[in-house]
DNA sequence: TATAAACTCCGTATGTTGTAAAGTATTTTC
DNA sequence: GAAAATACTTTACAACATACGGAGTTTATA
C-alpha cells in the first residue's frame, strides 16, 4: 500500500561531467587524431554504429532496435557497443540529431516567411515518414546537437523580421512544430496500425462496424455515422495522408497570418 | 542485407473472434449478471484492474506499468491478471477509454462552434496533463470504446451545420485534433524532463549554455541566441506553457475560421 | 447427491531486454 | 623492456510479457 519512491528519482541524475561528455559526441570530437589513442584501434566508429541503428529502426521500427541486434550487425558482440555508445538512450539522441540533418534548409532569400516555414514543415513531415520511429522516441529534451540546432535557427529565421516580438516569434514557432508533431504522429498511428494488422483502414471498418452495430445504439453517434456514410459511399478522396497534412498546415499558417496582420 | 519481413507481420494478427471478445470488454459486459458465471467468485473486476493500473501509471509513468506491479497491487500473482485483460496492450486500451471518459462534454447549445472546440481542445490538454502517459502509448488504432466515441461525435458536432461540407469537418477535427497532440507532447516531454533531470529550464540550460559555447561558433545562430539573450534578460514571461498552448489554439481555429467564412 | 464443466488463481519456465563486472588482448607511451 | 590505456569478450543479473499446466472452487447437470 505505501507509494514508494519512484525508482528513478534523483540518484541517477548525470553529472555535469557526464553531460558535457555527451555534448562532446554529439558534436563529434573536434579533433579525432591530434591526440592518437593508445589502445588498439576501434574497429567501427560512432558513425557507424549510429547509421546501423538507424537503418535497424527505419526497417524493423523502434521495437527492434536492441543493443544486442546493432551489435549484431557490426560483428560486435552485445557489450562491445558500449565502448562507442554509453547507453541506449545516448544512442537514441545520436539518431536523432543525425536524421534531423537530413532536413533541407530553407536558404536566406527563399520566399517569404510563408514560403520558408511551409518548407520547413514539409521537411519535417517527409523526415518522419522515412523514419517513423522518430516521434515514437520520447524526446525528453532535444539533444542539442549540431542538425537539431540548425533547424531550430532555420525555423526562427523564417519568422524573424516580420513584425513579431520575440516571445511570439517563439510561439510561433512552436505552434507550427506542435501541428506538424501532431499530425505526424496521427499519420504514423494510422500506417503502423495497417501494417501491423495487415488489414487497410477500410478492411478494419467493414469488420468493426458490425460488431459495434451489435454493441451500441448508432441513434447516439449520428454525426459519426452521416460521415461514415459519406465515406462509405465513396464521396470523399480518403486516405489522402498528404494532402490532409498540408490542408492543416494552410489553415494554421492562415491563422499565423491573421494574426500579423491584425498586430500592424 | 536481406530485408527479412518484421516479425510480427501476418501470424500474429488477432483472429475476428478474438477483436470481437474485445470490443465486449471495452463496452464492458451488456448483462454481468444475467447468465451467473460457473467458477469461483472472481476477488476483483476489470474496472479495479484498470483503475490500479491508471493510478500506477499516474503516479510512477509508463515505464513502470508492468503487470507484475499491476497484480501486485491487487494482491495477485502476475498470471492472475491475465484472467481478467488478455494482455498488457488490451490493458492499455482499457485505461485509455477510461481516461477519455473524464472529458466533459459540451452540450448541444453549448456556444457556437468555435466555443465548443474550444472546450474540447481545453479539456484534452487538461486531461492530459493530468494522465501524462495517455500520449506516451503510441494509440496505434484507436481502440473504438464508448467513451472515445462519444468524443469523437462530439468534436464533429461541434463543427456540423456551420457550411462544412462532411470531408472538411473531419479535416477540421484532425487538424485541431492533431495540433493539442502535438503541444500537449511537447509541454510534457518539457515536464518530464524538468522532473527527471532535477533541474528547471533555466537552471538547464545554464548548465549546458556554457558547454556548447565551448563547442559551437554562436554566430552561426544568431536568431537563437537573440531569443536566448531575450529570455534570459527576463522580458518575456516565460515557461507559461498554458498560455502558449492557448495562443496557439486560437491561431488555429482563426485559420480555421478563415477558411469557413472564405467559402461562403 | 454425484459428476462434470467452467472458472479463478498460481508456480514454473522461456526468451527478451539493458547493462554491470571482470577478464583478455592489443597498442602506445615511458 | 615495463606500464598504462584502450577495444573487445564472457558471464551474469534483474526485470519484462506471457505460454503452459495444474490446483482449488463453484455451479449446472445427471
Amino acid at each position: 500500500m505505501s507509494a514508494q519512491p519512484p525508482d528513478r528519482g534523483d540518484s541517477d541524475a548525470p553529472g555535469p561531467e557526464s553531460r558535457a561528455r555527451s555534448l562532446a559526441r554529439l558534436w563529434g570530437a573536434p579533433d579525432p587524431d591530434a591526440a592518437p589513442r593508445r589502445g588498439p584501434k576501434p574497429r567501427h566508429s560512432v558513425e557507424a554504429v549510429v547509421q546501423a541503428a538507424i537503418a535497424l529502426a527505419d526497417a524493423e521500427g523502434l521495437d527492434a532496435l536492441s543493443m544486442r541486434r546493432v551489435a549484431e550487425m557490426l560483428r560486435l558482440s552485445p557489450m562491445s557497443l558500449y565502448t562507442y555508445v554509453p547507453s541506449k538512450a545516448e544512442l537514441l539522441d545520436l539518431m536523432l540529431d543525425h536524421v534531423v540533418g537530413e532536413i533541407a534548409e530553407p536558404k536566406a532569400g527563399d520566399g517569404d516567411w510563408r514560403a520558408q516555414v511551409t518548407q520547413l514543415a514539409r521537411q519535417r513531415w517527409l523526415i518522419a515518414q522515412r523514419h517513423p520511429w522518430l516521434l515514437q522516441a520520447g524526446m525528453r529534451r532535444p539533444p542539442l546537437g549540431p542538425n537539431v540546432l540548425a533547424k531550430a535557427e532555420a525555423a526562427l529565421r523564417a519568422v524573424d523580421g516580420i513584425g513579431l516580438s520575440e516571445s511570439e516569434m517563439d510561439q510561433v514557432t512552436a505552434l507550427v512544430a506542435n501541428y506538424v508533431r501532431g499530425a505526424v504522429r496521427g499519420a504514423l498511428d494510422a500506417a503502423e496500425a495497417e501494417r501491423e494488422s495487415g488489414m487497410t483502414d477500410e478492411e478494419w471498418w467493414s469488420q468493426q462496424g458490425p460488431l459495434l452495430a451489435g454493441l451500441i445504439d448508432p441513434s447516439r453517434y449520428p454525426t459519426t455515422v452521416r460521415i461514415g456514410e459519406a465515406y462509405k459511399a465513396g464521396q470523399i478522396p480518403r486516405g489522402d495522408r498528404e494532402s490532409n497534412f498540408e490542408f492543416g498546415l494552410q489553415r494554421v499558417l492562415d491563422g499565423v497570418e491573421a494574426y500579423i496582420s491584425g498586430r500592424r
